[in-house]
DNA sequence: TATGAATGAGATTTCATTCAT
DNA sequence: AATGAATGAAATCTCATTCAT
């Protein structure tokens, strides 16, 4: 009687749920520094071939390590990108924290300047994995989880701001939340040559509609 | 015989100008439906698991159709997705085309705020393409150039109407972009329930601060 | 900020439950063929190099196929021996019930000694799958609950006719099962080649004990 | 200096005799108790997961020691597993050594009765080896022949017994095997769970059924 | 025009073993 | 005597693509 195959439902067999060999444990200075060179060159790998189209072999390359190595440190390619997504999240919140109050007139569009030219660095440095961020398929819980956090704790900053000047015309959260996506999302186009835009004009165009969204509304 | 393997054309990603067994060739009916069949289901598929984990065989199985009469219609995913990305352009360049002059005052923001309905239900049907799409690293030429035509030729509308309204201010170029930035990236925040914002505030929040763009920013 | 490495619980990311690509699907006359090569190839491998030795390549390699081939069928080389398996268990099931009442005195004997000749023929020949199930490393679920019935239904038909022959001095639950063990573990010693027995002098000291077992207790 | 790795000496069965570290040196007080808890934390690893899924980690682990002290006793998990057997061997022989002739009548029931009292105690105690030993598959040489010689003893000195009894009747080599084969097979259905029997029942259906191949073949 | 079995390159992942500290 | 980071060979598994029917 030759076996019909009907799989249905059945599970990987033997192993258990995958966990790094290092999961609790301390590491020590030399892992620390391994580690380390790991989250670096995977940076590198993903600026220069994306997020997908990286391999766990590239960057183990890029580290001058051994794919054993890479998972004694990570369970896959997909939580190296959580551990650097949280790094990046860390400082942007720090960012959106010293987000002083924006006065209106002259020193307004100053201070927004000012602060706009601090994200744009920001963003310029950690762009590769800012990039893979945003591409919303990598948020497997983790990576979308501390994205959400961000991006909710950026637009609240924001969204503070525009209540302390503009209390009655606009909706403060919604309005955080489109500063946050127009200086996010044009500071994306012009890093990823997507459009080609000198950077003053970028940081003073955004300074001035963010400025005008606080003070300009009152229609 | 065994299938041989053409190997030097498989996954990465320089790749010769694929030809799809179509090229050229006119269609009858039932092959225009199948096709249609392929790149509707290819927008669920794309939806639901995101363009890179989208498989051939997903596709395949959501259009109930195989692998080889995918092949007879596209040579590889990523030229249906660009047939996809040029559907998507063809209507937003038309919708970027119907956005009319803007007045001041409150005639003004219904003009955006319509506009702006307009826009929010394009986006939402054709989400998962966008989303696909504004990961750069698809950007497999073919697509890479559709999407800088559109994202160019949309900001240049919205800045015409900043130049209209306020000719001295802004940089009209760049205030264009940081617009349609803006206007994008909430749409699409909200559309991946990244933020849960409802839909009529979105659409105020979005006219008032691009209205405040184009006659607040008098400072 | 470097980050500390604490990855607790987390899971396999995109990939969904994995399913050989012809679950549930009606195979075509090839795939049959391709299917029962792929199973008579694992019974010789598993023969020559015992199941845990035994890699995925050498029953490819042994079927004449491919990797890719494999993984149509059979989501892994647990899930082929399940298939093996289920065929080995149904044939046993099928002789368990065959054992004919074993009356007292030399008739019953003789009739012991000719269902012991099959069940050895048949032990025989699937020697390589059973030696692997008694491993009961393998018992992933399937396999195992395959195992227990086989056996529940083996000395459960064992155990009748102890009862029939000695009703009262024996529990026949257990000593079904005990006379299995006996048949079943002195054929895999010969097997195995762990004892060098002849194959009449274990026939017939298998008949002759479990005879003595049914009508020879009454002490 | 990256460790250098000698592949050859790496998994596959064809292997020079291995040689630990400590070979021929007299172990200090602290380094047999590492030994010795080594051995210990690889009867429960055994146990929960089966030899050949138990790695050198989860031994090294549940020991609260390191991989470098593990081959530091033990030249590879094969070798550990050779020591933990012929501990096992050395009871067992013993065990064997200490069966007593059995009379007829219910005295002998009694004799064989307590013998295989103690013989369920060492066989639950040593279960995760013996099981890992009964699978052919390991038999490496010295595991193998440590096992041929257990069995063969085991089994004459049951032979032995029957000779004494029922010199005509039964081949007594033969005889002593099947005896084997179900006290010990038996043993381990109930152990693994297979069969869900009591104890009790157990030890005295063995005992009825060996009794009765002594004295009650006589036909 | 349609089908689906077959392919195999290439990616991921595991784990026994080594060795510097 | 003990440690644990590092190694890399070898295994598993995936999926875009081809092609005989």
């Amino acid at each position: 009687m030759p076996p019909r195959n009907t799989p249905s439902t059945r599970r990987r067999a033997t192993r258990q749920a995958p966990e790094p060999a290092t999961a609790g444990r301390e590491l020590r200075a030399r892992g620390q520094r391994t580690q380390r060179r790991l989250l670096d060159a995977a940076i590198d790998v993903f600026a220069e071939r994306g997020y997908h189209a990286a391999r766990v072999d590239d960057i183990v390359k890029a580290a001058a390590t051994s794919h054993g190595t890479f998972y004694l440190y990570f369970a896959n390619k997909e939580e190296l990108f959580t551990a650097l997504a949280a790094e990046v999240a860390e400082q942007m919140r720090s960012l959106a924290g010293s987000l002083p109050t924006v006065p209106p007139g002259p020193e307004g569009l100053a201070v927004l300047r000012l602060w706009l030219e601090q994200f744009t660095d920001l963003y310029t440095r950690y762009a590769p994995v800012v990039r893979a961020w945003t591409e919303a398929e990598i948020a497997g819980d983790g990576v979308g989880r501390i994205g959400e956090e961000l991006l909710g704790g950026f637009s609240a900053t924001l969204g503070e701001r525009v209540a302390q000047a503009a209390p009655t015309q606009l909706n403060a959260a919604v309005a955080g939340a489109a500063l946050l996506a127009m200086i996010e999302r044009l500071s994306y186009y012009v890093l990823t040559d997507q459009m080609k835009l000198r950077r003053d004009d970028v940081i003073d165009t955004l300074a001035r509609v963010t400025h005008a969204a606080l003070y300009g509304t009152a229609s």
